[in-house]
RNA sequence: CGCGGGGUAGAGCAGUCUGGCAGCUCGCCUGGCUCAUAACCAGGAGGUCAUUGGUUCGAAUCCAAUCCCCGCAA
């Protein structure tokens, strides 16, 4: 390729940083633009926090788009079609966009999606690989069409997992072979060096977005259940419980103990904290309490006196 | 002015309501016991009680203001 491909970058969440990062390090390509989702009030006094992306984009004097409603946003589209951009890349946006605005790119436009497609379309695939307890993910790049994550594949790549990831550490480490794999599928693509494969439809799975109710624990689950859930809601939204009424977060590392005793019960032992479960039973190594700092749970236990010794 | 919890020794906390010797569990240092140890025994060091001002004979504690950390919410 001699001349850098002109390309506008869609993503908001830390998520989507190195993939913008790897197209704007690379000579191939002349990222122009960028679209995110419009600052949000975040934190505790509601100030309004640019996204990841935009503060990139900032940091490389990009064109940001921030609109409220990309469907319904008329001026974004003549700015775009006067941008002369011929390729968009799409990394967790967190909106819908509509053909009109695909059909603006003669190159096509181009998603990242971080599950082995067509498994787990949707909101948070990382987060339900971990929960399930699989074995492999991986990332998928596809051309985008007006469905959801459901456009033909140009590449894949596969990642197994541990059984120790969190959903922070398996973003990060997709993030590292997706970036590559990104860069080199769109060349091979232009150069028509791969051909998209349609996906199956029927072998389709679709995930939800992620709220704070799911990540409360329901003790009564097994202990491996119950790590899960712990391991793929970190850092966010942190699976909790509640502790003499107050909102108690368990952090990983977490370790399933072959023990029973009643849900939810908690036993110190020897400066341990263990939980048991429907199932079996969890050491916890790392929590936090409503109003407190993150703290070892052998901290916890030397200062806490516990009231009533029932998670819930 | 969205709601709430917190700041006390290196760590985690009690003490604050009801003002009156700076405490607990650990960690650290020294010595002892022990084949040995994260065990046990004895001793020790380590504090601007977040900051500033006020009330008081006397403030970690009561009053006022400020800074910082955290949970909810968004």
């Amino acid at each position: 390729m001699t001349k850098p491909i002109k390309t506008i970058f869609v993503g908001t969440p830390e998520f989507s940083v190195p993939y913008l990062q790897g197209l704007l390090a690379d000579p191939d390509f002349l990222v122009t633009g960028v679209i995110t989702q419009p600052d949000k009030p975040s934190g505790r006094k509601q100030t309004l926090t640019p996204s990841p992306i935009k503060l990139l984009a900032q940091a490389n004097n990009l064109t940001i788009w921030q609109p409220e409603k990309l469907r319904q946003d008329e001026s974004i589209v003549a700015a775009l079609r006067n941008s002369g951009a011929v390729l968009m890349v799409v990394v967790a946006y967190g909106q819908i966009i509509p053909q009109s605005i695909l059909d603006l790119f003669p190159l096509g436009a181009i998603n990242v999606h971080p599950s082995l497609l067509p498994k787990y379309r949707g909101a948070s695939p990382i987060q339900n690989t971990i929960l399930n307890g699989d074995k492999v993910t991986g990332v998928s790049i596809m051309l985008m069409d007006a469905q959801m994550d459901h456009g033909p594949i140009l590449a894949q790549e596969i990642t197994d997992l541990d059984g120790e990831e969190t959903n922070e550490s398996l973003h990060f480490k997709l993030a590292t072979t997706g970036v590559p794999l990104l860069l080199a599928t769109i060349k091979n693509y232009l150069n028509k060096s791969i051909a998209p494969q349609p996906q199956i439809d029927s072998e389709a799975t679709f995930c939800q977005m992620i709220t704070k109710e799911d990540a409360k624990i329901d003790w009564t689950q097994s202990a491996t259940a119950i790590k899960q859930k712990i391991y793929a809601f970190y850092p966010w939204p942190a699976t909790w419980t509640m502790l003499d009424g107050q909102r108690f977060k368990i952090f990983p590392k977490v370790e399933v103990l072959k023990k029973s005793g009643p849900a939810g019960q908690i036993e110190v032992n020897d400066g341990q904290l263990v939980i048991y479960c429907g199932v079996d039973a969890l050491q916890l190594q790392q929590i936090q309490l409503e109003g407190k700092n993150r703290a070892p749970a052998a901290d916890f236990i030397r200062g806490y006196q516990i009231k009533n010794p029932i998670l819930k």
